[in-house]
DNA sequence: ATAGGCATTGTAAACGTTTACGTAACGTGC
DNA sequence: GCACGTTACGTAAACGTTTACAATGCCTAT
């Protein structure tokens, strides 16, 4: 059987209260003799705590909750180590619940087994909530925060990228190098994907361009590859991808369509992840701080000074080449 | 303040171990009268379990730990959501630990933490244990299990590939298509690394080729990209790469020398996630099924029947040419 | 009528901690 | 020598469940 402080507190003659005071550390309240004798104790037994106990009492468990989409993006790697790392500092273990892919049942499922555990704070990363899910989260009490989601209020908590910002940087780097004809792929229609059109047609409007080719989609490899044809008609000589996966399949589409990279079509990504250098021609991206996202939505969670837009990062690398105004 | 089990007893006018009884479904222990009484005020009152105060007395948690490195690989994605969609069948949740990069202390940390929470059982993802740890899990009777590294042993539950054959049938693939000069970039000097050295040197002396050509990396990107270098005096015609991103690092090093792929240099990547669909070429890659990886390894630890290896697969893309024997 | 069985419920202990409160011993200052 | 403060420790309640055991009432067979 396990050892417990009752253990130790027989084995050493003191009481459990003694044990509890030492191992927890509650400097001032022991002597240094009765100390030492616990400390030799509770090595010698191979004693662990019970965290199960401690947080029964305390009523609270050292640990964040993060939700996440069961669809694991490229960027998620980064976002959990950034929470991971930090939370780690604070003291805090992370548990990890998967929402499955846009599902409300087990996005709310997830939700509620978080609120059983007491645990201290939660993380919702890249999930778009329902109503419903909001306002049990209110009424929990318990501080959460939306990861890489703005839902356009600060009565929200929330971390991210400035989307519309962002969108609009893009946007304008591409004016900067001449392009007027300039494609949005793969966005979705929720809050992500709205920030950064009116940031993109924001953009075009300041340099009285009205007209505006958006194309939607889901962040996807698969999307990009598909959106491409859409786009060939329009005559675009630039198209701003939603992600790195999306501009990864419109330049593997565009190659099999013999067409040039970035000669005849200019390609941005936003996400900016290892995907940018790895492909041929490398892609130029609006990079997001995907581990600084992470870490945080961490301190917000837990009432710690933190911002809620993240900047982001413009990378040259070789899928955009600047044209001749005019031309 | 949260209503309890109390709560609802007093509220409905029984005890709290007739409420007990109905809100954990032992059923045939009370009427169906009461029931409808106790799951009434329950949901009146909003009432949530307490998970903490379950496990205390259960002495079990239902969640599996996952200790991982720190470092991020591509495949991780992939191990995490088998084991997530996998546990979560199980009725189990996960925690996931972080252990660091290859640190000793981190790692053991972690290890205990997970024993702190009476965990149902430990995952041990890409990790490789000092003397130390593989002593601390096996007195503390928790079931634990390697994933995607086998030890060598049976002894210690894994669920892996099975590199040694990994390995051989990849080479004996570049054998076929004729080429005698293969060489094999990335591995480690720990036990997979060990393994697939073992099945590229079994597959070629099969052959009758004892000469062998190894460069030792950390799987990285960046590790390919250095290591290219280091071929192209020992003029082999093939590589085996040891993880995509490492066969991405030499693909991209190889175009900036100016080696074609593959009508010069032939790659084949051992991992096989997205990564090889977007370099171009497309890296032909052995794939290795991380997702059922994953999920087996909640099989295994939860004392379901699984496999200790893992089917592995050939998917030939665009970055190996066939040469003329002699050629 | 009575014993036995079953269905339903209650009582209370247990899980392993933390901590408010009480107390004993031991100065210290007067 | 006495009041008082401080230090060190013990007692016991509390956290929210589960569950062994006991108790009750009712039904049935004899």
């Amino acid at each position: 059987m396990k050892p417990t402080i009752k253990d130790i507190a027989a084995e050493s003659g003191v009481s459990i209260a003694t044990v509890s005071r030492v191992l927890s550390h509650k400097t001032g309240t022991y002597s240094e003799k009765t100390q030492a004798k616990i400390l030799a104790v509770a090595k010698r037994l191979g004693y662990r705590k019970n965290s199960t106990a401690v947080e029964l009492v305390k009523k609270k468990a050292a640990v964040i909750a993060l939700i996440i989409n069961a669809t694991p993006t490229n960027f998620s790697t980064q976002i959990i180590d950034g929470i991971q790392r930090r939370a780690s500092e604070l003291g805090q273990g992370v548990i990890i619940l998967y929402a499955g892919n846009r599902n409300a049942e087990l996005q709310h499922q997830a939700i509620v087994t978080a609120l059983e555990r007491a645990v201290s704070g939660i993380l919702l990363a890249a999930i778009e909530p329902d109503a419903e899910d909001l306002t049990l989260l209110k009424e929990s009490h318990v501080p959460f925060c939306f990861v890489s989601v703005y839902l356009g209020t600060d009565k929200v908590l929330s971390v991210s990228s400035d989307n519309e910002k962002l969108a609009a940087t893009t946007t304008d780097y591409l004016l900067d190098h001449g392009h007027t004809r300039i494609g949005l792929a793969g966005v979705d229609t929720y809050h992500t994907g709205s920030q950064r059109i009116a940031g993109y047609q924001r953009a075009l409007a300041a340099r009285g361009i009205q007209e505006t080719t958006i194309k939607y989609g889901d962040y996807s490899y698969e999307s990009g590859r598909q959106l491409l044809a859409e786009f060939l008609p329009l005559k675009v000589t630039a198209i701003i991808a939603a992600s790195d996966m999306v501009a990864a399949g419109l330049l593997n589409a565009a190659q099999e369509a013999g067409i040039a990279v970035p000669e005849q079509l200019s390609l941005v990504s936003i996400d900016g992840t290892d995907i940018c250098r790895i492909t041929t021609p490398a892609l130029t991206s609006l990079t997001q701080d995907f581990y600084q996202i992470g870490a945080q939505s961490v301190d917000r969670v837990m009432g710690e000074k933190a911002a809620t837009f993240v900047p982001v990062e413009m990378v040259e690398r070789d899928s955009v080449k600047s044209v001749s105004r005019g031309g």
